[in-house]
DNA sequence: TGAGGTGAAATTGCATGCATTTTTCAATAT
DNA sequence: ATATTGAAAAATGCATGCAATTTCACCTCA
């Protein structure tokens, strides 16, 4: 199947090896290709990923394919069954609302986090880039505003200065992916969304934890209905957080 | 190393399988049975687990040993570097300090959840479960203490009702496990442990979500501080949490 | 027309083998 | 005595092959 000779295994072997010298063995590379395919929307929820396919198409063994899987399945981005295909996980529409409550906690977590440690620098860059971020909402750059937006809450989860809830967010987050895309294509979402970021921003100025909270809550819960979310392969799922702050 | 004929094999793995009829393939087994070593103390934080040896003792090949390893990394049960033996993962104090936190704050989301959402039969066997756990404490039986902890602790996050959530501080206890171990050995655990958690228990029964966060949280930071703790290989850590509830 | 059965092809699960990297340990130098 | 080096031993990374399971097209029969 993956039809070379031992010879030019050997070649392409040399070859690939460095490219890979800053990207890790061939597993943890591919971890991350498909990883990023997954959440970046290029592979949708139910889509299979045979090993073969994926071996020729990454010019490595089934070997290597089958841990990379193993390590997404562990990281909830693909389904595993025995002696089944993988498959891009497609959660029920009971559990991304679970998903996205925790995202809400977490997100909460943060804020609160963020106003009562963030460093005098992390809050100066959290503001400016905060301001500065006005421009793309006024120019309606949506792409832009979106690439912005995933810093903004990076910035939130590493303000919280602990590392264990950063990856537990960060995790989260990647899971969510598949299902928030083109949260930015609804009318008026980017100005909603700056003035959401602008009540977090001010809490945290602040150092008022609560409020920070309470409006990093508040944001989730509005992205979470914005969502066009999907549960099953395309049936809309209708997903509201229950009316509260944490 | 595996010195077994083509027919020997054939016939193990017959007799392998009826055993596993109930327990998934050989990898998903195997990953259970070694996070249950980890977790249960009987590999130490910082102890390698090699490839072949593994293989020898589950009577399988390497390739579902790396397999098992590869998903107990994505866990964080074990650390693997590139061309490295996988170590049973040793966490720096202050990444240790980042779980128990991390810890605090999910139990306090969890019994805010349970006291508004548990079903009534989940609030009555909560409650009976505990004051039957009264006995244990009198008797102090630590063993069955430690027991019947679990279930409790196990109990909040099912009340919680977010399966999300669940997964989440159901992983951070599993990586957890290593540190906290023996925590009932203390003088006088028992009875206060019996006495925090009869504060989020009647908060619980109140339907008093913040009460019942706030004493879960003081809860963790007790077990926190009472926890045998080590950071690197039985360097002792003291670990303390900030003195706030949610 | 459709429900059910059948066998070949496709696919997964695992064993084995080879190349490369790491580890070990003794010999030598400082 | 400690540090250094270098080659053998051991361990990992991945390719390949075979058995077992699943999938799917096709056929049969009601």
């Amino acid at each position: 199947m993956y039809a070379t000779t031992t010879m030019q295994n050997h070649l392409l072997k040399q070859v690939r090896r460095r490219e890979l010298i800053r990207a890790g063995t061939t597993v943890e590379q591919m971890v991350r290709a498909i990883a990023d395919m997954i959440v970046t929307g290029q592979m949708l929820p139910g889509e299979k990923l045979d090993e073969v396919s994926l071996a020729a198409r990454f010019d490595v063994s089934r070997t290597p394919v089958r841990e990379a899987l193993r390590e997404l399945g562990a990281m909830g981005l693909v389904d595993r069954e025995p002696n089944r295909s993988a498959v891009v996980t497609n959660v029920t529409e009971t559990y991304l609302h679970s998903m996205f409550e925790a995202m809400a906690e977490l997100e909460a977590i943060c804020a609160r986090l963020s106003a009562e440690r963030m460093t005098v620098d992390e809050r100066r860059t959290l503001e400016l880039e905060h301001k500065a971020s006005m421009r793309l909402v006024h120019t309606g750059a949506e792409e832009e505003y979106a690439a912005y937006n995933t810093e903004f809450h990076t910035r939130l989860y590493r303000g919280a200065h602990n590392d264990h809830v950063f990856e537990m967010v960060a995790q989260t987050r990647a899971r969510l992916a598949p299902f928030r895309r083109a949260q930015f294509r609804l009318p008026g979402r980017l100005a909603k969304s700056y003035e959401e970021h602008d009540r977090i921003v001010t809490a945290i100025m602040r150092a008022d934890g609560a409020g920070a909270a309470q409006a990093a809550y508040c944001h989730v819960e509005t992205v979470s209905d914005a969502s066009a979310v999907f549960a099953a392969a395309g049936e809309p799922a209708a997903s509201t957080l229950p009316p509260r702050g944490p």
